[in-house]
DNA sequence: ACCTGAACACCGTTCAAGT
DNA sequence: ACCTGAACACCGTTCAAGT
């Protein structure tokens, strides 16, 4: 919109990661591949694996593969693209569950078991964040998904939005935990919400200031599932009653 | 757990920033400040509006007010602490709305109106990803969700997660709002989802090779206040039938 | 009590040049 | 085609010292 905003870059790459390799079909052509970069990827996972994604830097993989900085920007625009293919092959670690067969009870299976394994490797959150889906291997919860939303009913363009509500939801949720994990562990914070509410606030903040002494510990006993079956149970019954969508 | 975490800092204080200020009541004592707490956090907050949450760092802000770096360091425990601080008094700047008198369309109303608001200041996304709700003017929200939760019938526990399900939506919906409008305006990317399902994917993945030319027609057309909507039906239901909670 | 200065150990990315 | 090296313009935070 201003003039402050990235210049726009258009140079034109024919995605050499996932691209045909040489040697394998065809005689390789110009200057012999010093940097494997199916190697520069795997190694960007494996320290957003072990330090997090801060962690993650182009000179870091660069020192650790004896290359150079600049060497990586052969493969990849920028950094946010490095982190983007970290993703690819993550969910191939996570067996297939057994699913109920029932589409209703299904559906909040898979989403509670995308939660559940977003949930152990909580480092995709902010990878996620940038908005794509770049895991090929994680494309099976979203057709099940999809399959059950048009089994409950749902037409294809509410059980398309239907998806985009369940996985925003199980996106802000994660969010949260992690930032509780993360409170937890490094406890020595000012004080917030709820410790904020005083007596003072009784008028303006008659409820809170009933509750917040309690808040904690009803906050501690959410069930993600649960709330899933309760977001389920809302979006078949709207989305199967009226004529719109 | 390991070892490789931050050292835990035991330094206390008693919050400089919010705390009494010298010269309001009893003399001052020990060296004046030539570096004043709120302004810094002004300063800190208006980078953050003007250039987003990346530009802001300790040494640009000490720059701005003709100080050092370290100076900050008195007034906040790190920079996470100084994003927080950011955030009060953000909320002011929205008035408060009209709002439905029924509950159940007032519920809905005021997580319409937090996704609102949020939305014109997306720069917050990063800084609520901290987990703390650090400014008071924001409380008014909660406090008519919880109200509105128990006048439609729920208990107070499940009031407090019916809130943090809503909350959790809200945000998730916003950060992937955010991700959307950024690619818009930066598109020169790989292309991921939904692209990356092909023909040769009906075996696996039918209803997504199905689906998928009409999905980001499908996604446009998207509502956030519908859905929330719909996740009220289904918390509400859930609450106010069963004993649990 | 409040602040400075130097230092440590880093960043992403541009650009021109080399093989 | 693929990679290097130097440079630019930065980071958060620690530590010891100064007023």
């Amino acid at each position: 919109m201003s003039g402050t905003e990235k210049t726009e870059k258009t140079k034109k790459m024919k995605n050499p990661v996932t691209g045909g390799k040489p040697g394998t079909a065809g005689r390789p052509v110009g200057r012999p591949r010093r940097l494997d970069p199916e190697v520069m990827v795997a190694t960007a996972r494996r320290i957003v694996e072990e330090e997090g994604v801060a962690a993650l830097s182009m000179r870091r993989v660069a020192k650790e593969l004896g290359s150079t900085p600049m060497a990586l920007y052969h493969y990849v625009r920028d950094k946010d693209e490095l982190l983007m293919l970290t993703l690819s092959g993550t969910a191939a670690a996570f067996p297939r569950p057994e699913l109920p067969e029932d589409p209703r009870e299904r559906l909040v299976a898979v989403a509670a078991h995308m939660h559940d394994i977003i949930g152990r490797i909580p480092w995709v959150l902010d990878i996620l964040a940038l908005g794509e889906l770049t895991d090929r291997n994680a494309l099976w919860m979203v057709e099940e998904i999809i399959d059950c939303a048009l089994a409950c009913g749902l037409s294809p363009a509410r059980s398309v939005r239907a998806y985009r509500t369940i996985w925003s939801y199980v996106y802000g949720d994660l969010v949260f935990r992690r930032a509780a994990a993360r409170r937890a562990e490094n406890p020595s914070r000012r004080e917030f919400f709820p410790e904020m509410v005083t007596g003072k606030d009784r008028a303006e903040l008659p409820r809170l200031a009933e509750i917040k002494d309690r808040w904690r510990e009803y906050a501690a006993d959410y069930e993600t599932v649960e709330e899933l079956d309760a977001i389920v149970d809302g979006l078949l019954r709207r989305g199967t009653r009226g004529a719109k969508g």
